[in-house]
DNA sequence: AATGAATGAGCCTTCATTCAT
DNA sequence: GATGAATGAAGGCTCATTCAT
């Protein structure tokens, strides 16, 4: 972190308008269609100044989501670490990661979408994640072994499904516009639990 | 929308090689970021002697997409107007999703990847996979109503969860690595009919 | 040789035309100066045909060098295998020197006017003269072992003095502008010769 | 032309901190290359703050090689002044010379290296070498009137044969690194003398 | 059918320069 | 005196597209 001379700079409220346009614009647009004429307009500058504050047109992308992952990843190792059941911890998880969704948005969908292409850039975004995957993919594991979670699923397998139900929401969702994400968190977490449970209560 | 001229030579062995390299570049870099020249090199030809074959780049996406689309769309049909339960119908949904991706890995790919920006195409595209969404919401509907499947569940939330799962594959399935197709559907119905039944047989 | 694509494309007159123009227009502002435009509008297409027959500008600037350099350096490896004496050796590789100059004269100054920032090209340019220089060494050192050339000069230092008599050139040489090349050649050979010989005939 | 309001700031120490920075800069990247932005870090300010000093970069490199060419200008005509002989003269001119690139490296060779293009500069810094080269003519012609030097030998021409002995060793001379400028003076200066003397005593 | 050649618009990036504070 | 911020013009490069042959 704070690598070059720009860090000061980057620390400022101009800057994080800036990165604020880019999430946006990335998430309309998606990451290579969006024009640094696209954010600077959003912003109300021009493409060229916004050299002032980045190096390259990657470095948004890093800022965009660097922040939101970190978080979500920080709060899944607290949840991790408790003395919670599986199951437990698994709707915590699921609720922490649709909470992730409603305060950023556009910025979790941009990391979503850029996810099969984000070997292309540089490594410092291509492992952002992947301490979330890991983790799930542990609390899946520990609910199989104390027999909350059914034996017969493959704990890699299922986190995959499990992100698919909720990540594929990059694709349909859109704030006021049909459910809120506290009914989908609702009905995605009844599914998914119920899903994996090895018991299931009827 | 209409046939012109091009249709005819559309229909040859060239033009299939030309869609088929398309498919394939189109899911390795993505849409935008494959290039006509990059295609052309894969079918061994120049990128200016695609011209001959289409008129704009977009009409190789929606070649790439199409057939695909709409067979998977027929074979849905079929299983839609059987007598089966729902839970079975649902069961063979998947089976022929599946399935869809064995057959038409890149093709069905590349069509998930454009999803969001489907909108951004011509219309054409951007309704292929409309008959799809709407026949699943179906056989979920079908299934509530016949009690087989949840009452909480809302029918086009769980439809979009399902998808979730299966088109999500799109970011981590990797063929000839890890598991196979077969593999992943099994374990995948197993975790999404659990997920929805309403009498879960333990 | 022949990496990539469009050696084929290369080996045409058009191109040819190109790296005339670059030399051309290279000469005059300078490398860096010279824009693509420039060298395209000399050419009459516009510049982001050039890409078309180049990779990148710095490709240019290797063709435009290549030629010549290789040439001179074939023609002084023939001077140097003879049995002649040091001094007509030298004499030749002088000659042989202008004459470069007078067929390659605008090449052959850009070489020169890049040489001190050649290591920030691409380590193809940055040796490309590094033979020549040898060869003259290769020459005096000659001559001072057959006492023909004096003592008490250092070889190298005294390369360095004669390609600074002719490489100096670029600076004030401009052709139909005061003295032809045959004139000069004559005056800096007998200048030079003069300045290195053991045994000065008056 | 004119005093304007800067030159009272340009005399102040700051401002010679910035020709200095300056002046490394243009000689290690070339002027065009070299960054207002460089030179600023170079003195530990902002680019924008250089702007108090200089009206425009190319101000910069008028003052980098104005003193250093005035002063040997300066030094240059009180040689021509004496009743030295031209042979006297001659060599203490080429002292001069070097002891011009011991003092002023950096600037000196900037100079030299933007000889070809001073034209696209200002008047200013186009003419400021002139009156070296026409005092070096001078030298010569007293040498061959008083029958010192060679008859055969155009002055003209061999000014530029010795500025070219000298001047080239903006591309290949780098202190502490093989010879020092006093080796080197030695050297050139027998070379140079002998070169063109009319009676070389052997 | 396919090639070779060129177009032109657009994009990222650089940088000298300006200016209010 | 100096900073921070922004400008705007320009440059290298990419690429879908066109078209004569």
């Amino acid at each position: 972190m704070g690598k070059n001379v720009k860090t000061t700079k980057k620390s400022n409220e101009k800057y994080m308008k800036i990165v604020d346009a880019a999430a946006k614009v990335f998430r309309e647009k998606g990451y290579k269609e969006a024009t640094l004429e696209d954010i600077a307009n959003a912003v109300g500058m021009l493409k060229g100044s916004l050299y002032y504050y980045i190096d390259k047109k990657e470095d948004l992308l890093y800022s965009v989501v660097e922040r939101p992952l970190n978080e979500m990843t920080e709060n899944l190792r607290k949840i991790i670490q408790t003395n919670d059941s599986p199951t437990l911890k698994l709707e915590k998880a699921l609720i922490n990661h649709i909470n992730g969704f409603e305060r950023y948005q556009s910025e979790l969908f941009v990391w979503i979408s850029i996810e099969w292409f984000k070997a292309e850039f540089g490594g410092r975004i291509a492992t952002l994640g992947d301490e979330i995957d890991h983790m799930f993919r542990q609390i899946i594991s520990e609910g199989i072994e104390k027999n909350e979670f059914r034996r017969d699923l493959d704990p890699k397998l299922i986190t995959f499904a499990i992100f698919g139900v909720f990540n594929y929401m990059q694709r349909w969702y859109s704030p006021n516009h049909g459910y809120t994400l506290q009914e989908i968190s609702v009905q995605f977490n009844k599914f998914v639990l119920q899903g994996i449970m090895s018991k299931v209560l009827l």
